[in-house]
DNA sequence: AAGAGGTCCAACCGCTCCGCA
DNA sequence: TTGCGGAGCGGTTGGACCTCT
């Protein structure tokens, strides 16, 4: 297929556009709209092509254009989107009133993407990463080192310093796994890696912290099936000082959503606390796939360990919508979904 | 105050889609 | 059915602006 050749032109300017050039553009589109848009910068007496028009009309000098910084709504409306469609900018503009597809692709790439990583999502797939499943074996064996050192003497200070690097390691480990704890895509278990929940277990209860407060006896284990790791991780998370590398004050606590689904609620969501008994299902530990597309957030879905009340999402009370409510009759909703 | 590094965003580039002959 | 050309889309770039040291 022949490319176009109307940038290619000699003679035709390029770059930012003069309040001059704007002027001409707009003067001429109010009077006889845009037409064709490779006739119209000749029509319109101006230098550039008409490529360079349509871009400069649609995204700036439009009279319906939107400015300033994206408000919240929207944001989890880009989000939503995005996690259906993926870099659809256009469709995803159509949803968002004022906003163009350069703006919404901008903001995505300098504010969104980079908020999805920090939180521990991919970007692209909306999952957690699970890049660090593939090192888990290694941390494991790091931890069983505890139990190699024990038959094998050393100095004290090189005991005292492997130790401590052990437990850097299991910590370092845990604050990823508390990141993604929220969920584990349903095709990648931890039985994918060889490890048993008890290898896991283990892990968290050979560290200073979880023993002090948070060990799991025997007894509880044979009680709770086999959703051990789940109420550890679940305890572990209620620890202060562990949540509080989880809570990003930056990241709306309505996209963590994807931690509680009509299809599935992570684990730590399940095993408050003050829900003794709760046993959670198998299917706690399965997230729709790929992506919840209708999360709730609930008064109870997610509780801060320093505050006796439950966080509520920061876009409403009581049991609220994730979504704004006209995604719910949007057809173009029905039809990606 | 100045320079380095980071961030933001308008604009460009090149590809695909689609209508038409 | 095929090829052409215009329109639209998504990725990328470059420069202005901001922040930090």
């Amino acid at each position: 297929m022949g490319r176009s050749p109307c940038c290619d032109e000699n003679g035709l300017k390029k770059g930012p556009w003069t309040p001059e050039e704007d002027q001409k553009l707009v003067d001429y589109i109010q009077k006889h709209g845009h037409g064709s848009w490779r006739a119209l910068p000749k029509l319109a007496d101006l230098n550039r092509c008409g490529k360079s028009c349509r871009l400069r009309w649609t995204n700036y000098l439009r009279p319906d254009i939107k400015r300033g910084k994206f408000s919240q709504d929207e944001e989890q409306t880009i989000l939503h989107l995005h996690s259906i469609i993926g870099n659809k900018w256009s469709t995803i503009a159509t949803h968002l009133p004022g906003r163009t597809d350069n703006e919404i692709k901008n903001f995505w790439n300098t504010h969104l993407k980079k908020k999805l990583i920090q939180m521990g999502f991919d970007p692209m797939t909306h999952q957690p990463r699970t890049d660090f499943f593939d090192s888990l074996p290694q941390l494991i064996a790091l931890a069983n080192l505890r139990n190699l050192m024990e038959h094998r003497p050393l100095d004290e200070h090189a005991m005292r310093l492997q130790e401590e690097a052990v437990q850097l390691a299991k910590l370092q480990y845990l604050q990823n796994l508390l990141q993604s704890a929220a969920s584990i895509p349903s095709t990648n278990s931890y039985g994918q890696n060889g490890i048993t929940d008890m290898e896991v277990l283990n892990l968290l209860n050979s560290i200073p912290l979880v023993e002090e407060n948070l060990v799991l006896n025997s007894s509880e284990l044979e009680n709770q099936g086999s959703n051990h790791f789940a109420n550890a991780t679940s305890q572990l998370l209620h620890h202060p000082s562990v949540f509080s590398q989880l809570s990003d004050p930056q990241v709306p606590f309505s996209y963590q959503p994807s931690l509680n689904t009509e299809m599935g609620q992570a684990p730590f969501l399940t095993t408050m606390p003050s829900q003794e008994g709760n046993n959670p299902s198998d299917s706690s530990w399965v997230l729709p796939s790929p992506t919840p597309v209708l999360a709730t957030v609930t008064d109870t879905s997610i509780s801060n360990p320093g505050d006796a009340s439950s966080t509520t999402s920061s876009y409403g009370g009581g049991t609220s919508s994730y979504w704004p409510e006209h995604f719910f009759e949007d057809p173009i909703m029905h039809e990606i979904s």
